[in-house]
DNA sequence: TAAAAAGTTTAGAGTAGTCTAAAATAATAT
DNA sequence: ATATTATTTTAGACTACTCTAAACTTTTTA
């Protein structure tokens, strides 16, 4: 069993990683989990005695299928966490992301499950994240960046950058998961669009906002 | 803010106090939490400096009005988890406890005035213990074991022991909160009771059980 | 291709929590 | 009252995780 700790480092690497495709560097573990570069040579070290990576001094450290599976296993209760705090609980979209960090660890796989199973077995978080299923498996849509789309009508999936103050912004401007999202047009000068919500509202967005909607056509 | 070992000492130790009543020696402690009567030392101090609990060198520990005003919070979250667990994802009355040792260290206020909302701000969790509130008040129903009671009809509020073991043998004979009890005889033998539940269904008990279960007149 | 810069590891130390063994204190029995 | 026993505390060591500073390796620059 994996602590808190190994959790945290294994999560960080497998998202640094690109879902186990990329090698890691350890300045970046240590940026993104807010630790010293010496720590994280030392916790890399024990993670590749228990093969959740491999690592290479100086050259960075990959993930091993043993550790994608572990690393999925808490990115799952993550994701089902959120979806529970918002659908249940009422929490609004940008406050849920701490918490479910520590809920993530909570041990207990019948507790997964039937959450799963109450909340209806969600295929998405609230910020339109996928869900692994028990076996690691998600089956996403081909999405893409607002900001690459034609000016058909695409819908709303998910966020790229989920902080609380984008979160925020898309609420002000009426942007939501499963919204109807048209351009109408796109400003040679600076990228910004103005597109057209559900048919109805019409807003200015700019390129980095459009860059971070992902949608399906 | 305490650790969560701080947490798991000080509400050991408010347990064994009786409410704040009584004071705890040190092996007690360490019995309760199965740890070593050095450590509970250790411990012991660190608590009291952070105003938790008085400590007398070989005179044991009281608990303060500000430990007990935390301990009270760690409580209210572990019963409010038990009482989620088993009214919405359906787990046994058994098996709640462990889990919600864990989930009851998550820290978020927010989280627990929501999750208590979702639950219909109850009073009692699946072992009928009262849930104290936010200022951690409980109304508290006059409970006695049904060893002690009379012949009238009762009903059944609580249980004194909550481990997996009794509250299976319960379950097993139809025992249930909320469920009525009538008894109809008392073997000067052995103190065994002949009970009829909800004027339904007769079964035979034991003295020991007989005290584990607390009901109103 | 050698020097400088950037990145990484090692060495040594600190905190939180735990343990064993020995010393100290309190309670009990003669 | 004193000796024995039970309980508690202290001392010293160990694990998990962290840090700073120094040493080392790789990459970049000139
Ligand atoms: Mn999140
Ligand atoms: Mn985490
Ligand atoms: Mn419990
Ligand atoms: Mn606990």
């Amino acid at each position: 069993m994996l602590s808190l700790t190994e959790e945290n480092y294994l999560k960080a690497i497998y998202h640094l990683s690109d879902g186990g495709t990329k090698s890691v560097l350890t300045n970046e573990i240590a940026e993104s989990i807010q630790t010293k570069p010496a720590s994280v040579t030392d916790m890399v070290k024990k993670l590749a005695v228990k093969n959740l990576i491999t690592y290479e001094k100086y050259y960075g450290v990959k993930v091993t299928r043993q550790g994608k599976s572990e690393a999925l296993s808490i990115i799952r209760k993550h994701r089902l966490w959120e979806t529970f705090l918002v659908e249940k609980l009422g929490f609004d979209w940008g406050q849920v992301h701490d918490v479910a960090e520590q809920l993530e660890h909570i041990q207990s796989s019948l507790l997964i499950e039937k959450l799963d199973e109450f909340l209806g077995f969600p295929s998405a978080d609230p910020h339109g994240h996928p869900i692994p299923d028990k076996n690691g498996k998600f089956h996403v849509s081909r999405q893409i960046a607002l900001a690459e789309a034609s000016g058909k009508k695409t819908v709303m999936r998910a966020v790229r950058n989920s902080s609380p103050a984008f979160l925020d912004y898309l609420s002000k401007q009426g942007i939501y998961i499963g919204a109807t999202i048209k351009i109408l047009e796109r400003m040679e000068f600076d990228g910004s669009l103005e597109i057209i919500i559900d048919g109805k509202k019409k807003v200015y967005i700019s390129k980095e906002a459009s860059e971070n909607i992902l949608v399906t056509e």
